[in-house]
RNA sequence: GCGAGGGUAGCAAAGCGGUCAAAUGCGAAAGACUCAAAAUCUUUUGGCUUAGUGCCUUCGGAGGUUCGAAUCCUCUCCCUCGCACCA
């Protein structure tokens, strides 16, 4: 084995990659382009971690393999360098969020390229940098301008260990994201609202013709919530409330009304004489929770009011009930226990009455349980007798005439709470003014930057510096006072790929002709946690944007890829509380990138799951080593039609295998393949191998190709192209036919033994004459381990002492061994 | 509960109507090389059988479609991940 300095390698030709800017890639009019971005990392202090490496490794194989297609690629990194987990760091350790986050980007930085990813760094984006957050700021005041970005007073969710309030995308079954075991508290605070909910329609029929894992489509759709019904009016007192319902045929089943235990409204239903008792119940919920354990008893109390039916009149009361959302629809649900499973459990326990107002088609329902299915109306006045959804358009027809009710969509999409309490963010361009009210910053005077010096642990961070707050108001320029929160971290998250198109900008937060010619991404790729946040909230950018002309397209991701998940030798997801990890770095170092890229796609398809091997590492690693050796070994000559037809065949398999994302695929033929390149071979033969490894091993493969005489980067060569008048199907026929001769020849050899005891000697191998050529009786010996001579059954001088020769078959030589 | 994705030989993972006892890798066993080991190379790795053949049982389980199923359909069990009182 012919030991090769790895290091040294990897190191001289990232060195060459730099100083060659191979990889800096610009707006060429007319050249096809292909954008890949691998969404960019928080950089965490404890660096690149193996989901990472998988992850950018699958980027970088595709933008290395359309590189060589001749594609414009456009493949750059960032860094979502703003968020808590800094600020917290700096807290501790007294020090300052910014140290931290350099120190930590500095550290990618060095792995990425120690991992030789094809990144163009002068497009690199880092959320921290005033150069970039300014348009963060910027597009905060384009969107306040269009009215998406409002100020309100409601209900929020709060979590006590980030401490500050969260969007809801960000609690996740009742607790924060970030702190999987800390409940969310709901907080009536006045907070920074973006208007995703403006865009609630599109952003779900969008969903679409996206070319997404089914899943996360579905995740979307989902989350936004489309829901259509009927808004039903419903007299209380002299007042009118309104209740969305999907089922405003069950309208003559109504027994009750269930408002809200959580509704800011509830004590004006509550009477006097109810007081008590509301109270006691309210005492009993447990937190104020909005999301609550499915598994939760309903329960609920009388308000003491009533309400008038809308057709019939009749006097229904109105509870307060703990299973009710508060901000969805009105707060308020009818309650209609025939016909509703939860209604049913609250009538039957409060001994509220029921009544069937919907019969199946064909038999009868039970009584013992709700009737949930659609079917005829009966007792329903003059609806009697229609089907449920002809009775859901008359109903609200009817009523509409009479201001009672109305069609209306209703959607679980809550807008964007965007501010936080927090310091490690881009500050809010706003200031307070006793006279003006709410004024935005003058876009000249952006980036209002985020002051240095902030106390920590006294409330809003910003807020403790003087300087910061004291300001003069842009409308009337009398003293005024600054926002202190600072954006959710994805805002700037919403746009960054954005930025990469045009990144040292300094006049614009991008140049609409770069996007024109970058965007769409053409291929995203990270993890299916961001199904409902980033992915979301970027979607409600573009389109926004679109619509302030700043974009000329409906959506940022035309496709996107979610990797699968690293797990540890243990079998569980890598993780640095469960202590399995393992390090990219550490195996860069140890084994190679190539040998770390080429073992990360090789466990299994890149959407999959896999578990790591120390042993099929050092098996890759092994694989690189020979790669190198053989290339040593080689005598350059005149390619045999037969390795021809595998190099191209191996052209063909590998191009498919990457289009179709089976990189896994393409590792195998890799490996296969090289066993072809023996003895005399032609050197355009093995530098058309050492292409198709480039994308998967770029180090191992400059290196290779520029020994073989190439000035130019391989990394920049053309993909190559499969010649298929090169691929002959007999070939393969004739393969399959000597591993069958191999395994016949084991096969007596095993049988000779049992019988005789004796071991072989000798193999004979006689085939017919013109399959002569296929059969190599050197190759032959190599393989079974026994010497072995091959010759045509018409050869006068062969030796065949028991006459076997008579027994050859096309395809299948005749055997005799002594 | 709803939804999505899975269940393939010791492990991992391809295959997704015939060319499938099922690629490939790891692991294991044997042989070559070596004083020996490592590395490397070769073979074997469901069962039974046979001078190179043939048969049987397999791709979570049970049925079905088909001349033919790991591959299609139905039902069922198990796993993983999302969503979860949205009226």
């Amino acid at each position: 084995m012919v030991e090769f300095d790895v290091k040294k390698i990897e190191l001289k030709w990232q060195k060459e990659w730099e100083k060659q800017k191979v990889f800096e890639i610009d707006v060429a009019k007319g050249k096809k382009k292909y954008s890949i971005v691998e969404m960019y990392p928080y950089p965490s202090g404890s660096g690149l971690h193996m989901g990472h490496a998988f992850n950018y490794t699958l980027g970088d194989i595709l933008a290395r393999y359309k590189t060589m297609q001749g594609y414009q690629v456009l493949h750059p990194m960032g860094f979502d360098s703003f968020g808590l987990p800094a600020e917290n760091a700096a807290i501790k350790a007294k020090s300052h969020p910014a140290l931290f986050t350099n120190a930590a980007i500095e550290n990618f930085i060095r792995q990425q390229k120690a991992l030789g990813l094809s990144y163009d760094w002068r497009r690199m984006v880092q959320s921290h940098d005033p150069a970039y957050y300014r348009w963060n700021q910027y597009l905060f005041l384009q969107l306040y301008k269009k009215g998406l970005i409002y100020r309100k007073h409601s209900p929020v969710n709060w979590c006590p260990d980030c401490e500050t309030v969260l969007a809801n995308e960000q609690v996740h079954q009742g607790m924060c994201w970030r702190h999987t075991a800390t409940s969310i508290v709901i907080k009536n605070l006045e907070q920074w609202f973006i208007k995703t909910t403006q865009y609630a329609d599109e952003l779900l029929s969008g969903v679409e013709a996206l070319d997404w894992p089914e899943r996360i489509k579905i995740m979307q759709r989902n989350w936004i919530g489309k829901s259509e019904g009927s808004e039903v009016q419903f007299m209380i007192g002299n007042k009118s409330w309104p209740v969305f319902t999907t089922r405003i045929d069950t309208l003559f089943g109504v027994t009750f009304l269930v408002v809200s235990a959580q509704h800011a409204k509830l004590m004006d239903l509550v009477t006097p004489a109810q007081n008590k008792e509301v109270f006691a119940f309210l005492k009993t919920l447990k937190g104020t929770s909005e999301k609550t354990d499915f598994t939760l008893e309903k329960e609920g109390v009388f308000t003491g009011s009533y309400a008038q039916h809308p057709i019939t009149g009749a006097q229904i009361p109105i509870w307060a009930g703990n299973f009710v959302v508060a901000d969805y629809g009105s707060g308020m649900v009818m309650g209609v226990p025939a016909h509703d499973a939860r209604d049913f459990a609250f009538a039957q326990k409060y001994r509220i009455p029921i009544t069937h107002v919907v019969k199946p088609a064909h038999g009868t329902s039970s009584s013992t349980q709700a009737y949930l299915a659609e079917g005829i109306l009966c007792d329903s006045g003059s609806f009697t007798g229609l089907t449920s959804a002809d009775a859901r358009k008359q109903i609200t027809a009817f009523l509409q005439k009479k201001k009672l009710a109305r069609f209306v969509t209703n959607y679980k999409l809550r807008d964007w709470l965007v501010s936080r309490q927090r310091y490690w963010g881009t500050p809010i361009p706003m200031v307070y003014c006793a006279d003006c009210g709410i004024v935005p910053i003058s876009e000249n005077d952006l980036p209002v930057l985020l002051p240095e010096k902030v106390t920590f642990g006294e409330g809003n961070p910003l807020a403790t510096n003087k300087a910061f707050v004291e300001t003069k108001c842009p409308d009337c320029g009398k003293k005024a006072r600054r926002e202190t929160d600072t954006m959710d971290t994805f805002f700037d998250s919403s746009w960054y790929y954005l930025r990469y198109c045009d990144a040292q900008n300094t006049k614009k937060p991008f140049d609409g002709k770069q996007v024109d010619y970058w965007l769409h991404v053409d291929f995203y790729t990270g993890g299916a946690e961001h199904a409902c946040m980033h992915l979301i909230y970027a979607r409600f950018f573009t389109k926004a944007l679109r619509d302030m002309k700043l974009l000329s397209f409906d959506e940022p991701f035309l496709k996107l890829f979610n990797q699968g998940m690293v797990h540890g030798e243990d079998g569980v997801v890598m993780s640095k509380s469960r202590g399995n990890t393992v390090d990219p770095l550490t195996m860069t170092q140890e084994y190679g990138a190539d040998a770390l890229r080429f073992f990360l796609v090789s466990m299994a398809g890149p959407d999959k799951d896999f578990v790591w091997s120390s042993t099929g590492l050092e098996s890759i690693a092994g694989f690189i080593s020979k790669v190198y050796a053989r290339s040593t070994e080689l005598r350059f000559g005149k390619s045999s039609p037969l390795v021809q037809h595998k190099v191209h065949k191996a052209i063909l398999s590998v191009t498919e295998a990457i289009e179709q994302m089976k990189y896994n695929q393409a590792t195998i033929i890799l490996r296969e393949t090289l066993s072809v390149f023996e003895g005399d071979v032609a050197k355009e033969d093995f530098a058309l191998y050492v292409q198709l490894l480039a994308p998967f091993c770029p180090h191992l493969a400059e290196e290779l190709w520029s020994r073989l005489g190439n000035k130019k980067l391989i990394a920049t060569s053309p993909w190559p192209v499969a010649d298929t008048s090169k691929i002959t199907p007999a070939f393969d026929i004739a393969e399959q036919a000597v591993e069958k001769t191999v395994s016949d020849i084991m096969n007596v050899l095993r049988l000779v033994k049992e019988k005789t005891g004796d071991e072989g000697e000798q193999v004979y191998v006689y085939t017919l004459p013109k399959e002569l050529a296929q059969y190599d009786a050197g190759a032959l010996t190599k393989r079974v381990g026994k010497p072995v001579t091959v010759c045509a059954v018409n050869d006068p001088k062969k030796h065949d002492p028991q006459g076997k020769a008579s027994k050859a078959k096309p395809g299948k030589p005749a055997l005799f061994v002594e």
